[in-house]
DNA sequence: GATGACATGTTATAACATTACATTTAAGGT
DNA sequence: ACCTTAAATGTAATGTTATAACATGTCATC
């Protein structure tokens, strides 16, 4: 049972709960790996659940300074480090940027993204078919894949209608 | 008929004439496409060529400005820009660093990068299984892909045999 | 030999990321 | 409670990657 469903990301949702939610989820996380998500790092996330769209690490910094925390870029390269390394966010290559994950705990630490061009919303879809045929690819050449950032550019659902007609 | 085997890329072979077929391919390419690959580009290709390694924009600066060309950032930008736009290098997102195309005009310019972590070499695996796993993914969800990334970390073959036993 | 399109040179700066070191905080053992 | 230690945070300095803006040069075409 996903926290979001990928494609809502790209439509007008209860977005609130639905930032609540992946923020509690988030803490079980935590608890359970026995990391400790420390007012930064809980900020951090907060802040990157305020949208679903990338977010660059310097505006992270901006957004924790104003809230008391130090304004040198290691702030928020580690509180966005510990995210990414317990999967509650994800660096997204192509922007050079973060985004809070939308399915924490979920299918399997490997999603694809879906980056939308027009309105920059990034969602996750499952990634396990594309993972599949990577590795077939891989394979047949013998190399070993060990893990692989999928990233794919386009238009969402809402904004392919604001965009032909 | 590829140029060169993916699989070779990662093992030792006749480079020389691995660089020089290439190079050969993308002036037939500029040719057919009325596109001028001038000395900065063309030298841009050649530095390129050189390795399998992803090169930095500022280490082919370097190389260029030892050559007589101009010092200053947007001289190999531009260079690396051209030979992307003309499927004649990538750029892999993942370190931020280019790479000469081993197939230009071939597999539908839509390969999947496999990067080795020990040896840093790059290779291109076809990539037609994985964008059509990724198409019904974003599909399933109403995503139009225009363009993907698909990069892969592991183990090439020869570094899989050195790391093991 | 003027025109216009493309290509290159150069300056400056923006944007992204890390190293290194000092200080503080929290957890566990005694 | 107190000490020890590891983890986390703060800060300064610097490194790396990328672009904007504008000047100059080159070349094909008319």
């Amino acid at each position: 049972m996903p926290l979001i469903d990928p494609a809502e990301v790209f439509q007008p949702h209860d977005h609130a709960s639905c930032a609540a939610q992946t923020l509690a989820r988030a803490e079980e996380i935590c608890d359970a790996a026995g990391a400790r998500l420390t007012p930064v790092r809980r900020r951090t996330l907060e802040v990157l659940l305020e949208t679903h769209k990338a977010m660059g690490a310097y505006e992270v910094l901006d957004r924790l300074a104003e809230d008391g925390f130090g304004h040198q870029p290691p702030v928020a390269y580690r509180a966005l480090d510990f995210l990414v390394e317990h999967g509650l966010a994800h660096r997204i290559q192509r922007l050079n940027a973060f985004t809070a994950c939308t399915q924490p705990g979920g299918h399997a630490h490997a999603p694809v993204f879906l980056i939308c061009e027009r309105c920059h919303a990034v969602a996750e879809a499952p990634g396990p078919g594309v993972r599949d045929a990577l590795e077939n690819a891989a394979n047949a050449i013998g190399f070993a894949v060990e893990r692989a950032h999928v990233e794919a550019l386009g238009l969402c659902p809402a904004c392919q209608k604001e965009t032909a007609p």
